[in-house]
RNA sequence: GCGGACGUGGCGGAAUUGGUAGACGCGCUGGAUUUAGGUUCCAGUAUUUUAGGAUGUGAGAGUUCAAGUCUCUCCGUCCGCACCA
């Protein structure tokens, strides 16, 4: 072997040998246990970001593990193709997206392989190719046939700059998650799935979910939002009208002194018909579509429609409002409004001049003349309820409305159907037929799929499918039919990627069920905080679904989710003489100075010379230009030390600080770890162990050898702290620098320590790990060999180091043997000269002895 | 406003079950090698000190023989949701 560590000569060598031998190629092997190990696949936006490198080399280094465990692993890889960029690119540069997107992903495929991900290419598609979306419309076309698909008018979110529908979740801040721009309100026909149909399931099983975030179950239940209430009707006097309302709080319902309706409330408009000013407030909710954040605190206002409801219960007549806090997709568009009890209500009629009326007793301190009384307790002023509690309360109200017909116990939901046009080109074409007479069937099965034509020129403004008059024309039974010239949401296809994986070439169906459940569920999955609710929530979606047409038989995609943090690297920029800042790339910056503190306080442009101001560390972006080329990285260093600097800096949840210095720790490691082994090569044939007489040194080395494997193996295994164990590695490595290389023991002992040191570096650093296995192993490739074993004798200790400690402080260390009684322990204590000054003028009270460990000796 | 996570050296971070606080790495200091720089190797690196110790994990209190870890109050940072009736 080589005496110096030389990545760039090994690396491309043995990407070539683990393709030419199929090393990753998976395939079902009954009874031999399966590993699914999945990362979110890439968009193919150009060129792999660091985050993309943080996330492949977390799956990897899992995929690598579970192998070396002797598990039958398939860690899959492919490109979510279809999106908004591949548009904007082609109207940019005058090429179809689909070129542009074929392009990038030739070129992305490359990078991965040069990182030495461990994927089975054969399973590799692209979203974009119709024998993938195919299934995704015959799939929509079943969800139809089952009711699960329906067609509706509504109000969308109208992204001015995209033009585009978004959905509530593509909304950030009022603005377009895409564009930034500030979204607009608008009507058209839009498909929608009932995912709200499983919003009790989607909820309930979260808590089958155990190797789940905490943080993300609880992001997917407040999206879900469930609440428990009553639904009940007010009839509108001198007419036949009614409108529903829906609370949580029917406990406070003989406190109701008026209603509330939303502005787009149907009674509402219909009474604006002869209301110039409520027809004017209504205009102007509708134009004053702030950010959902301005919302929160903007001043509530309404106006009297002259309506008066009927109470339910009490048949008093309370006026009847439209106000600009109500929402119309919540609930039923109305509330009943109780000011003595919430405290929105309370502003609202204290700024309108409204009754407040006072039917729950309030704790001490309370005064309904200054707030309204929002804690739960007994009633008052409630006639026949007075003195229920709000258990009590809620049941007996609730009893009432319904044995009256005027209410119902019910359960609401913050999720909304899931809405899935998109008037994008660079999508699958909804598989749906418009006919003559208005009505929309499904595409038969025998005419999909609905192909979208990829040899197109993008204007700017309009799709291609839909400024082709052409295209959409067709028949349906004989008769002229239209397609739908709208695409589906790209979360479409996202959501059930893994499951094809399983069966990727299956063309007489969307999965092979055998296949599948072989596969699934995903025993890994690895991807961003960002997918959190979104791609997460509708996959769990899709899996229900799949399982409902019998695809599948599990419940849920993901057994375990571990989403990593964000890559952070320094910021610099100039302040341009109009104020606005320059983001200046941290490659171009030479840092001269840093504070106590570590911060930059001085570093200059290695273009210019002249100064740039840092901006700490943040997100690695294009808009602070601060990203760092992983591509870069890998010429310099090589991928094994890109994969080590990044499992090696921090935990996998938390951020990642970028760190030139930190890649050259990482790349200065592996040098290290190399000259071990050839060291250890040159040093002459290693007897085995079993033939040899160890000193106590050997039993030293090989107790800390296996106490690195025990720990490694935990850490990675079941922890997923991949930092901690390779600190534990390196520590390790520290140990053998220092042992020498004589004696036939020390031979045997550095063998048994360096084959166990490059075994353990295998999923992290498999380049260097497979060629020095090649020269130190026993024969056959690493990716075949077996994880070390812990051996449980060397870890005995004859001598265990005890700490002692006077009133909780530590005082001495003793080493006694390890089958030493806590009597001789404390004889040994107290003759610790350190000991006994602190002892000998008091009383001890008590002695605590944890055994073999620490001796606390209290006295005063 | 609601929900969640977190706060430890100059920096990233470790301490898994309440039991030696600061593993490992970066940086820094000194030394060896070198014409020099770089590389590599060795030693040191929480603060303070009268060199015995004392202090120290955001602040304050509490429980305990023993608290970074448990409890309470407060402060701060980050993330998510946000007029949800």
């Amino acid at each position: 072997m080589e005496s110096i560590y030389n990545p760039q000569s090994i690396e491309q060598k043995i990407q070539q040998n683990w393709t030419d031998n199929k090393t990753f190629v998976a395939k079902e092997i009954p009874n031999k246990e399966k590993f699914y190990c999945l990362s979110m696949f890439p968009y193919p936006s150009g060129r792999l970001h660091m985050g993309h490198v943080r996330n492949y080399t977390l799956g990897d280094v899992i995929s690598r593990y579970q192998r070396l465990q002797g598990k039958n692993v398939m860690q899959p890889m492919g490109w979510d193709a279809f999106g908004l960029p591949a548009e904007n690119a082609a109207i940019k540069n005058k090429a179809a997206p689909a070129k542009w997107t074929y392009e990038n992903i030739d070129y992305m495929r490359n990078q991965l392989k040069s990182l030495g991900f461990g994927y089975d290419w054969n399973r590799e598609f692209a979203t974009c190719k119709p024998d993938y979306y195919r299934w995704e419309q015959w799939f929509f076309t079943q969800l139809f046939e089952k009711g699960l698909v329906y067609k509706k008018n509504a109000t969308v979110n109208w992204d001015p700059v995209d033009q585009t529908v978004l959905a509530n979740e593509q909304v950030i801040d009022g603005r377009g998650w895409r564009s930034g721009a500030k979204v607009e309100r608008k009507e058209i026909p839009q498909w929608f799935i009932k995912i709200t149909d499983y919003a009790e399931e989607l909820l309930n099983d979260l808590d089958q979910l155990e190797d789940w975030p905490e943080q993300v179950k609880t992001m997917q239940r407040n999206w879900i939002g469930r609440s428990e209430g009553v639904e009940m009707t007010f009839a509108v006097s001198d007419s036949n009208e009614s409108f529903d309302i829906y609370t949580t709080r029917p406990d406070t319902l003989m406190g109701v002194t008026y209603v509330a309706l939303a502005a787009q409330h149907p009674l509402a408009l219909k009474a604006a018909e002869t209301n110039v000013e409520l027809a004017t407030f209504i205009a102007s909710c509708k134009n004053n579509k702030a950010t959902e954040a301005d919302m929160a605190t903007m001043e509530k206002l309404g106006v009297d429609t002259g309506l008066k409801a009927i109470h339910p219960l009490t048949g008093e007549l309370v006026p009847v409002w439209a106000a600009n806090f109500v929402l119309m997709d919540y609930g039923s568009g109305a509330v009943m409004s109780v000011p003595g009890h919430d405290q929105r209500d309370y502003e609202f009629a204290t700024k309108y001049g409204l009754d407040i009326k006072q039917v729950i007793i309030g704790s001490e301190g309370d005064d309904i003349n200054v707030a309204a009384i929002t804690e739960k307790s007994s009633l008052i002023n409630s006639g026949e309820f007075d003195g229920l509690d709000f258990d009590a309360a809620t049941k007996a109200i609730s009893e009432k409305l319904t044995s009256s017909g005027k209410g119902k116990i019910t359960v609401n939901y913050r999720l909304r159907d899931w809405g899935v046009s998109r008037q994008r080109y660079w999508g699958t074409p909804i598989p749906m037929l418009t006919l003559e007479n208005g009505e929309s069937v499904p595409v038969p099965e025998d005419q999909l799929p609905v192909i979208l034509p990829e040899d197109v020129v993008m204007d700017g403004v309009k799709s291609p499918i839909k400024a082709d008059a052409e295209w959409a024309k067709t028949t349906y039974n004989g008769q002229p039919a239209l397609h739908e010239t709208d695409t589906f949401d790209t979360f479409m296809e996202s959501s059930w990627y893994y499951a094809r994986y399983c069966s990727p070439d299956h063309d007489t169906g969307m999965l092979d069920p055998e296949k599948a459940n072989y596969w699934l569920p995903v025993d890994q999955y690895v991807g961003g905080i960002e997918h959190a609710i979104l791609h997460l929530l509708y996959s769990r979606f899709f899996h229900k679904l799949l399982r409902d047409v019998g695809l599948v038989n599990s419940d849920e995609p993901f057994k375990s989710l571990l989403c990593q943090g964000m890559v952070l690297a320094e910021t610099y920029y100039r302040e341009e003489s109009n104020g606005a800042q320059t983001w200046i790339a941290p490659t171009d910056v030479t840092v001269e100075e840093r504070d106590e503190k570590g911060a930059v306080t001085k570093a200059i442009s290695k273009l210019d010379g002249l100064p740039v101001l840092s901006a700490g560390m943040s997100k690695m972006s294009k808009s602070k230009n601060n990203g760092i080329d992983p591509q870069e990285v890998i010429n310099q260093f090589g991928a094994d030390t890109v994969r080590l600097f990044i499992m090696f800096t921090s935990p996998p949840e938390q951020t990642l600080e970028w760190s030139d210095t930190g890649v050259e720790g990482a790349h200065r490691f592996l040098k290290r770890v190399w000259k071990l082994a050839f060291d250890f090569t040159q040093a002459g044939a290693a007897p085995a162990l079993a033939d040899v007489t160890l000193e106590a040194k050997h039993k030293n080395l090989r107790r800390e050898l296996h106490k690195t494997i025990a720990k490694v193996s935990d850490d990675i295994g079941r922890r997923n702290t991949f930092n901690t164990a390779i600190a534990a590695i390196m520590e390790l490595m520290n140990h053998l620098a220092k042992a020498t290389l004589e004696s036939d023991a020390d031979k045997a002992v550095m063998k048994e320590a360096v084959q166990a040191v490059v075994l353990m570096l295998t999923p992290i650093t498999p380049h260097l790990s497979h060629e020095l296995w090649s020269s130190i192993g026993d024969g056959g490739d690493v990716e075949e060999a077996s994880w070390p074993v812990v051996d449980e004798a060397a870890l005995v200790q004859d001598e265990k180091l005890v700490i002692v400690q006077v009133n909780g402080k530590l005082r001495s260390k003793i080493t006694v043997a390890a089958s030493a009684s806590q009597e001789d322990v404390e004889k040994l204590a107290m003759s610790e000269e350190n000991v006994v000054k602190f002892v000998e003028d008091k009383t001890i009270r008590k002695i605590i002895y944890v055994a073999g460990k620490l001796l606390n000796i209290v006295a005063n």
